[in-house]
DNA sequence: CTTGGAATGTCAACATCGCTGACGTATTGT
DNA sequence: ACAATACGTCAGCGATGTTGACATTCCAAG
């Protein structure tokens, strides 16, 4: 992909000076506000946030994960997630099922009202990314998706690459 | 994993299923832990955390801005702000000027100390954008950005595109 | 059967970084 | 003189992260 006006002879490296990478940093980061606004904003009235929000996704992404894959995931510590999940099973949005083969695991699953929220959710974050995307077109898409890949931790990489590869489509 | 409805007209929709929106969704998350994932770092150590690090961002890069422009910028209140910039300028990285035409305003800018830690930070984040923007090349950096940049709030948008004309030559 | 360790939960304390509200001060411009 | 602006600050709160310590439950190995 994306081989085709390669730079020929060290002819245009324009792209990597340092003016264009800052660019690249602040978009980011302006991008990134942008990308949390919406969640954000539906999460702030129900006395949750960011991290309900992960929680909640990958949960959503991944049914009968245990707390150790989505610390994992989440790169937070188990009292960190441990707060979140109680409330969210508190508030009836998450079950946590023992596990049968290990009944030391807890399975995580969304309950129907966690799977409304989810949906929620994931229906605003998504309606921007899709705006973002039919604006930029498909080529556009494809850079940004090789970029981002680029920019992550090898081993956080290697999870994300798990999560794609495990679905069945 | 290649298979596919019919595409519409000349130009497949494909890249807007949910399936590819929840991918670009994922790969943002990623992407921007490792983002800040070595700023952080060397800031851990220095009781300081991303907060100063934008702040420091931003006066280096338009240096004389006032604490209002800078709240502007970063979308915080003034209180959350000043937290920030009391502990920079009591640590001798930033320094406040009384403005000359409104004596009001201060006009923030590095210190040589502070200058010195801008350039270790960004050197770090830069080191990562530029091997994520070599790896995937200069047509994927151009469609990164024109996602990211449709991916911004409107007025964030002005504002990231007026940090940028600024300073085109 | 006992015991070690893994997986989980919980409590306590703390730091960062957002927020609101309220108030004070200096300065500017009308 | 007076209203508005720019800034600083105190007080308090909330979400999210951190360590550290300890209890519980359970599987598995000795």
């Amino acid at each position: 992909m994306a081989d085709g006006p390669a730079p020929q002879g060290g002819q245009s490296l324009l792209f990597l000076t340092d003016e264009q990478l800052r660019k690249g940093i602040e978009a980011m980061y302006f991008a990134y506000r942008g990308f949390t606004a919406d969640p954000d904003r539906i999460l702030q009235d129900k006395d949750m946030g960011r991290a309900h929000h992960r929680a909640i996704h990958f949960i959503h992404r991944s049914p009968g994960t245990t707390v150790s894959n989505l610390m994992a995931i989440l790169g937070v510590t188990k009292q960190s997630l441990n707060r979140v999940l109680r409330a969210l099973i508190e508030t009836g949005l998450v079950e946590a099922r023992v596990g049968r083969k290990d009944r030391r695991e807890r399975h995580l699953h969304l309950t129907a009202e966690g799977a409304a929220l989810e949906r929620e959710l994931s229906d605003a974050q998504r309606e921007r990314m899709r705006a973002a995307y039919r604006t930029a077109g498909p080529v556009a898409v494809a850079g940004f998706r090789q970029v981002l890949e680029a920019m992550m931790d090898d081993d956080i990489r290697r999870q994300y690459e798990a999560l794609t590869e495990r679905r069945t489509t």
